[in-house]
DNA sequence: TAGTGGTCTAGACCACTGA
DNA sequence: CAGTGGTCTAGACCACTAA
């Protein structure tokens, strides 16, 4: 086995892993740059970024796009048996939520979302793209998809708030039966790029199909997390 | 932004991705060498694996410890509101489970477990590791905690059954409530061996806390999927 | 503008796998 | 035993960030 390999590898993770835990290293805080620690362990950037690979898959740190490595903030727990929202979830767990709309408008639906949105070919769908942060930290991309007929004039509201608030005060729609589809994979090009974080980073992708409380499939998202962000609870009564 | 960047590692991921997709390279089938591949696509050994180490994030392929790089199967879908078990789940979905035990004995228990299990300081803990396949592939490490004193004598059974099964059929005992928690992490160093991967490759980390009908804690469980073997799938009724 | 991370080159040695 | 993946060295240039 290579359990006894001394590997420089390992090495270097233990050292940071210790530095973090013991609290040297403050969450939300930066790590020196690449040179320095590779001078610092004696060893070459690839062999140090091999290193911080591994603490990233782990989840203890995190890189923001030619800024840096940052250490992790604790995770968010996320109930999908709990009716809740981006914003209420994160402030009850007393981290603080903000969410920018990137874009807003009709699309000619794709065919995977017709499919599931149970919709004739070629129809339209309205798109709201988001991005999510927990602590200015930017955590979550979303991609929404509405069939459009149940949310005539959506796209003229504030979509920074919760679309579920919104559904149920201006539509007078509440969401019935959800269907979570949770994933581990890497960042979509598109979702990175939001993000701000390097292609292939892993992230936790979600998708949900929604439908409201007469059972009418009403909208569909896709979430790709950064996969550090969240851990997922389910409570299963009996 | 980098969108246009033609990187050498985009590209020959778009060309495995390719190919896999088109089915030349079959579920389970071998990639070439990465010397052959490093060739083919003109460039170093560090910027192959830099792209395989995307696939293998996305879940499209993985390695196996100094054997070489496979192409993922499909996705076992994974739900756990549904009471089952591993073999029963697999066969389902028309794969083929099997289930090897690593270890069975009676061991003095850590405090994480004594506090999740609620049992007093330097309690003994029936501890049980195994490994299963799916259609022979190693793709679950599981640490199994269980309070000795609702089953005893249960190291003198087979226990590559489904534990489910032994519960109910040896000492009247059925699952009850049941907690998870999900978080996508890093293979634990023991894990990672035994599934003969590489170290810190990416995992989704289930833990599991059991009670049984009358509500008691019965056991607890830490599995580690190899992260591109399940999805985790929630029907949310209403 | 200085320094950073992102990307890539061109090698090397070792332990292990599989024929 | 040949070939493989695992690991590591010692550089390089570029685009971008932050001051």
């Amino acid at each position: 086995m290579r359990d006894e390999a001394p590997r420089a590898v390992t090495a270097i993770c233990r050292s940071l892993q210790e530095q973090i835990a013991h609290g040297l290293l403050q969450p939300g805080g930066q790590l020196p740059s690449e040179r320095k620690l590779s001078e610092l362990f004696d060893t070459t950037r690839i062999t140090l970024r091999e290193a911080l690979g591994q603490l990233e898959s782990q989840g203890l740190i995190y890189r923001e796009d030619r800024r840096g490595w940052f250490v992790s903030p604790p995770r968010i727990a996320y109930n999908p048996l709990v009716r809740s929202h981006f914003h209420a979830m994160v402030r009850e767990q007393g981290r603080l939520p903000a969410t920018e709309v990137l874009t807003a408008r009709l699309v000619p639906a794709a065919a995977d979302i017709c499919a599931r949105l149970g919709l004739p070919a070629l129809s339209g769908v309205v798109q709201i793209r988001r991005a999510r942060r927990i602590d200015g930290r930017l955590v979550l991309y979303v991609e929404h998809y509405l069939n459009p007929s149940y949310f005539p004039g959506i796209l003229d509201y504030d979509l920074t708030r919760s679309l579920t608030e919104l559904y149920a005060s201006e539509y007078g729609i509440h969401y019935g039966r959800v269907r979570f589809d949770m994933v581990p994979t890497a960042l979509d090009p598109e979702a990175a790029t939001t993000l701000r974080t390097a292609p292939g980073s892993p992230a936790l992708r979600i998708t949900r199909l929604n439908r409201d409380q007469h059972d009418r499939l009403i909208d569909c998202d896709v979430e790709y997390w950064r996969h550090d962000a969240i851990h997922v609870c389910v409570e299963v009564p009996e």
